[in-house]
DNA sequence: TTTATATTTAGACAAATATCTAAATATCTA
DNA sequence: TAGATATTTAGATATTTGTCTAAATATAAA
């Protein structure tokens, strides 16, 4: 749960994930949305991944990335303790 | 919204928060959960407030912090969008 | 096999963070 | 008012983090 919300930290991640919400893309188009370089999108996309909250699958020269709802879900109910 | 995956990007800061949904309490109960010295106890609680996720009322000699749950809403509602 | 494209790894560096000690502030009690 | 208690502020330091450039790896295309 702390790598979760540690990958969570960051309005790029965030963004990134909120991206992945709409359909899996690759490193490059995910890259596209952002004025950065692409060792920093890499770096960003290995902590959403060491995190859970996104799988990675390699599609010849390319790595597809997808949003992993599961853990946005413990998330949740994390959270949802707190509503009295 | 940055501030509050700021101030839960701690454990120490979680726990707080956790500690603080059972029932108020003032920074000194607060440290006995805590192995850490005052002012770092200190340090986290003004993390949270200007997060919004606890507010603090002055109570004589101490200062009475509870959950703003409020703050805790608006982070549900934007997880809730992941829920395809 | 050579060249181009997609992505990651390695290493460096500045900025942010968590913690500490010492000192300051505020309030209570004798 | 003087001393005790609760808490915060200030300043220092070690660690973590985000970003970069340069180099490495993997796959595709010529």
């Amino acid at each position: 749960m702390n790598d979760v919300f540690r990958a969570l930290n960051d309005p790029n991640r965030r963004r990134m994930i909120e991206l992945l919400k709409e359909r899996p893309m690759n490193s490059g188009e995910i890259a596209q949305h952002f004025d950065m370089k692409r060792p920093s999108i890499s770096h960003h996309l290995d902590i959403l991944k060491r995190a859970d909250l996104i799988t990675g699958e390699k599609k010849g020269q390319f790595i597809k990335y997808s949003l992993n709802t599961t853990i946005m879900e413990d998330l949740l109910n994390w959270l949802i303790t707190f509503k009295k």
